[in-house]
DNA sequence: TAGACATATCGTAATATGACGATATAATGA
DNA sequence: TCATTATATCGTCATATTACGATATGTCTA
């Protein structure tokens, strides 16, 4: 096991762990097809919530409930104006990994 | 909601969210910190089962399980050597993709 | 202010996931 | 062959996730 060639203090391999914890946790968030693309919309565009039920095929509460969970974890933002609610992307890195995704599975 | 640039079809919609159902499921089992470690491990080299679960501190049956979703999906393969039992990366898309999440979260 | 519209929240039931202990299989060596 | 080591699999329980219907909140307009 000791075939690494830079040296890795005990603090590093925690750093480590706490980030694939972290890492983890918003992976999971994004695990979701109907997430996935609300993400994708998102890269593009702001949307309302009963925009995003209606391309995803969901009810209006689901799309709530996704959309929350994302906020939540700091991927969206969101902003009301009048009797409408716009969500738009927060974290810059969600360009990236969908990147990744899409050309893994969309090509 | 119709303000993209490009015109897609009802075809390319539906080959979209194939495409990110999969990518959902792969990214279900990805987001796992013990898992994630386990990637990060076999990027750099091959390693047997007992190896891996000392270094992720886990018993070896769990280490093998996580070994068994992730060769169940593709990302890895394994090779008997005498007792032991190698695995080694398989997807060549999970470099990228580990490389997005240690950007966004170790740095 | 009443009603309609847009969104959010809550309780719940079905399903999935994760970890564990026990046991099974495979390979080695005494 | 028997004991040991390495890995794999199984049954099970605790917990997490998801979708749904019902209801609540916020906003607009008649």
């Amino acid at each position: 096991m000791s075939n690494s060639k830079t040296k890795t203090t005990k603090i590093d391999l925690e750093r480590n762990m706490e980030g694939l914890a972290a890492a983890a946790e918003c992976l999971r968030i994004l695990a979701h097809p109907v997430r996935l693309r609300i993400v994708q919309l998102l890269l593009h565009d702001r949307y309302t919530v009963g925009e995003i039920a209606k391309d995803c095929d969901v009810p209006d509460n689901v799309a709530s409930e996704h959309l929350r969970l994302m906020q939540r974890c700091g991927f969206f933002t969101s902003k009301r104006e009048g009797r409408r609610v716009y969500y738009q992307v927060a974290e810059p890195h969600l360009e990236n990994i969908l990147d990744c995704v899409e050309s893994r599975f969309l090509s």
